[in-house]
DNA sequence: CTCCTTTATACTCTAGTTGAGTATATGCCA
DNA sequence: TGGCATATACTCAACTAGAGTATAAAGGAG
C-alpha cells in the first residue's frame, strides 16, 4: 500500500500528541492511505549517518531516526474515502517471484554479479560463494527468506538505481529514499514469519476456500506449494474451520468456504503453526 | 554483563558524533564494562509514553525514545581495564531456569496468577488460557520462548516490583527503570535463534569440548538437553571440527577439543542450523 | 591394584513428519 | 455428453527426531 503513485511508502513524523509509536503511525497511514492498518509490528530503526549516500545530513547537526513497520490489511475492508495505491511487490522485486520458475531477467542480475565478484580478485571467492547462497546457484536452493540478502548484494554491486546503477537495467523499479530496502525488510520478515505463525490470516476476508488461502500464501513466498501437503498441514493445526457454506466462483467444482478459528489463533499467533515452506 | 551492581544494563545517549547506533552502542558499552562487545543485534525501539509509568514525561515536550540490543561476548576475552558486573540472567528470571526441573518458587507465581486471573469473571477463562499457554500448564508443555510473554503476564498481573507488587515476593530482582523488560525480550530473542542461526559460537571460547558446548546451549535455552541427539545434531551440520588436542580437565574420559570452522559460519549465519529443542 | 565413578563416544530402534505421487468427486461449459 | 477445471481423499517411501543402550577411557578411593 503505497503513496505517491507506487514511489513512496506511507510515513510521517513521530509527534508530542501521538500516544504512541504504533498510534502515530497509524494515523499517518490512515491519513495518507484511507485505509485502516490492522496488524502492525516493527521491523527495524535506521539512523545511521549515511543511510541513503544523504551525505548533506552530515552538515547539520541533526540526525533522522526511522522506524520501519510492517502491517497487514484485508483489501475488502476498504472504506470509501481515499484510495490506498496498491502495488504487488514484485513489481519492485522481480525476481522474487519464482512461481513460474526463475524469472527470465535473473540471469542478467547474476551475470551482473559475477562480474562484480570477479572484480576484486581478493575478495571473488567469498563474493562468489554470497551470491551462489542468496540466488540458488551452483547447487544451493532457492531459499525465499533471503529476500533481504538479495537486495543487500544487488546494492552492494550497484546494481539498482538508488545505489547509482545506470537506469534501464532490469531491476525492478525504484523508490523514494530507502524505502526499497525497507520493503525488502518487510518481504523478508514476513516470508519468515508465516511459516511458524499464522499471520496469513490477517490477510485473509472473513470466508475463503483453502485455494485461496493456498494462493496468497504462494504469493507471499514467491512459490507454489504442493496442494494436498499444504491442505494436509493446515487442517492437522485446525486453524480453520467449515463454514458449511460453498462457493462456485472458483471455476471448477465448488469449494467448501473455511474461516479462521479467532480462540485458535489467539494462542497460536503466540505458539506455532507451520507451512509446508521447509528447507531441504 | 551490567552497571551499577546488576542494577542496570549498560546504556547512553546517542550522540551526533556517533557515525551509527551501533557505534555509540559500543563506544557506550566499552566505556561502561571496559569490555568490547561482538555479536549485535537490534531488539525493539521503544518511545511510548507510558513506557515503565513514567507519567512526569507527559508532561514536558520531548519524549525518549529508547533503541534496545542484544550483544554477546566471549567472558574469555576480557582485557585488563574495568571490570564488567557479570550476572547470571537468572537472578533477574528464576522462573525461566528449568534445568533442574521446575523451580520451587513458580508455583507461588502461578497460583498468584491464578488469583489474578478470576479476580475479573469477565476475563478469567481467556486470562487462564493464556497462563496455562505461557507457564506450561494443563497439559501444555514448556516452551522455553515464552520468556517475554510469561514476564508480561507478571507485570500485568502486578507480581514484580516495577508493577507495584510489594517486595518479598519471590519473583527475581528487579532492574532500573525497563531494563528487565529488555532482558526478557533479549532472552527471548536468543532463544529463539539459537535454535536456527549458529550464534552461540559467539559465546564459546576458540577449543571447547562437546559437552561443554552443549552447557551453553543449556544454559540459554534454561532446558537439558538428551546428549546422543545434542552431538548428532552438531555434527551432522559440520559447523565444527577437531583440533586434534584433548582435555582432561573435565573430569572423566579426556574429552577431544573442537573449534567452529567459520567458513560455514559465515554461510550458517545466514541460512540455517539446528538444535534439539523442538516442541511436540 | 582393583573397583567405582565420571565423562566421552558410538550405535540402535521406533514413531512421527514430510515430500511426492495418485485417484476420485463434482461442478460448468461447449 | 464429454472434456475441463477445480476440489478432496488416500498412499508410500525417505528422512528426522526423540529416546534408550552399550562401550571406552580417564581419575580416585579403598
Amino acid at each position: 500500500m503505497t503513496i505517491r503513485s507506487g514511489d513512496a511508502l506511507p510515513s510521517g513524523p513521530f509527534e508530542l500528541e501521538h500516544r504512541s509509536l504504533q498510534a502515530g503511525l497509524r494515523e499517518w497511514v490512515g491519513d495518507q492511505t484511507g485505509h485502516p492498518v490492522g496488524y502492525l509490528e516493527q521491523l527495524y530503526t535506521f539512523a545511521d549517518r549515511d543511510r541513503d549516500h544523504m551525505e548533506a545530513q552530515a552538515e547539520t547537526d541533526s540526525r533522522t531516526i526511522s522506524i520501519s513497520y510492517l502491517g497487514l490489511v484485508r483489501e475488502q475492508a476498504a472504506p470509501g474515502a481515499g484510495k490506498p495505491g496498491w502495488h504487488g511487490w514484485y513489481e519492485y522485486f522481480p525476481w522474487e517471484d519464482q512461481r513460474r520458475g526463475r524469472p527470465g531477467g535473473l540471469v542478467a542480475v547474476t551475470d551482473a554479479l559475477r562480474l562484480w565478484a570477479g572484480a576484486e580478485p581478493s575478495r571473488r571467492e567469498h563474493r562468489n560463494r554470497r551470491v551462489d547462497f542468496a540466488f540458488g546457484l551452483d547447487g544451493a536452493a532457492w531459499n525465499e527468506d533471503l529476500a533481504l540478502q538479495r537486495y543487500e548484494l544487488m546494492y552492494e554491486a550497484r546494481l539498482v538505481t538508488e545505489a547509482g546503477a545506470f537506469p534501464g537495467f532490469a531491476t525492478g523499479r525504484p523508490m523514494f529514499a530507502d524505502h526499497r530496502r525497507i520493503l525488502a525488510t518487510a518481504i523478508a520478515r514476513l516470508r519468515a514469519k508465516i511459516k511458524y505463525r499464522p499471520v496469513v490470516f490477517e490477510l485473509m476476508p472473513e470466508k475463503f476456500t483453502l485455494l485461496q488461502l493456498q494462493r496468497t500464501v504462494e504469493a507471499l513466498a514467491g512459490l507454489t506449494l504442493h496442494k494436498p501437503n499444504f491442505r494436509r498441514l493446515i487442517d492437522q493445526q485446525e486453524l480453520i474451520e467449515e463454514t458449511g457454506e460453498m462457493t462456485s466462483e472458483t471455476g471448477g467444482r465448488p469449494a467448501k468456504l473455511f474461516r479462521y478459528r479467532s480462540a485458535v489463533l489467539e494462542e497460536r499467533a503466540l505458539a506455532g503453526s507451520k507451512l509446508p515452506l521447509a528447507r531441504n
